[in-house]
DNA sequence: TCACGTGTTACCCC
DNA sequence: CGGGGTAACACGTG
């Protein structure tokens, strides 16, 4: 799941409970710490309370009191505020404890996982080479971050380095609603379709941020691209697919032509 | 059994 | 160095 929006509502779970006290720090399967012992982890989290999370891309940073903890959720993370009696499930590999309830960290896969450092020059060290968030980026920054680029619209989307927090889902939504082909060359794209691309991207990332996910819903494309023969639901075109640097990335060959 | 998946990184090639 | 491609990581599903 976890793109921008879903990451941003991990960071709202964590927020309600900012301020409180850490009076546990349980790991379940440390195979999802990243630099960091179970023993360090409960050493410098217990006792402290986080301050307010931020977010920046698909990272959740959370300073508490010193140390910073830092969370990448992968494909198959997430965040969820628990009453501590409620069975835990299988795949909880963290787990923070308040007065109220548990913080549980959950990740299948476990691609990514919980980091650590000592202080805020680490965790920014940690993000150095990420753009800008996609939240934060103007019409023109949007402009001045293309220029330059070679190589197809879809892998400029989905570059971390090059903007923050759209993931395989948001880039072909994009493309998608901007009616541009994910497989054009950026060098390509004119003036007007990097603005159609931009306020794709705002209209995208302000409704699924609302939802906390890229909502599937039957008039996105995101709600017909899983179904084998999806049709566009703009033009009931049915859907291209083809592999992307390894992600499968689909478009409507009648909307967004080459 | 095999392919696939909302992410990232290492590594090879041009 | 910039981009493209693939494998690997880990685990569940069809």
């Amino acid at each position: 799941m976890p793109e921008l929006p879903d990451v941003e509502g991990f960071r709202r779970v964590l927020a309600e409970h900012a301020g409180e006290p850490i009076t546990a720090v349980r790991v379940c399967d440390a195979g999802v710490l990243r630099g960091v012992s179970a023993r360090r982890l409960d050493e410098a989290l217990r006792g402290h309370r986080f301050g307010q999370p931020r977010r920046h891309g698909k990272w959740l940073i959370a300073p508490a009191d010193g140390p910073v903890l830092m969370l990448h959720f992968g494909m198959t993370g997430s965040l969820s505020w628990h009453d501590a009696d409620e069975p835990r499930h299988r795949h909880d590999r963290v787990v923070w404890g308040f007065q109220d309830g548990e913080l549980r960290f959950r990740d299948m896969r476990k691609l990514q996982g919980v980091r650590l450092v000592a202080d805020e020059g680490q965790a920014g060290r940690t993000l150095d080479d990420l753009g800008p968030d996609a939240l934060d980026v103007s019409r023109e920054e949007l402009g001045a971050l293309l220029a330059g680029r070679r190589g197809r619209l879809k892998s400029a989307l989905t570059d971390q380095t090059l903007i923050a927090g759209l993931g395989n889902l948001l880039a072909d939504e994009i493309c998608w609603r901007a009616r541009v082909s994910p497989l054009r060359n950026v060098p390509d794209l004119d003036d007007d379709e990097v603005t159609a691309l931009y306020q794709a991207m705002r209209r995208v990332l302000r409704d699924s941020v609302r939802a906390g996910r890229v909502p599937p819903r039957d008039t996105w494309l995101t709600g017909a691209r899983d179904e084998p023969e999806g049709a566009c639901p703009r033009c009931g075109t049915t859907l291209s697919r083809r592999r992307i640097s390894g992600r499968t990335t689909v478009w409507c060959r009648t909307c967004q032509p080459k």
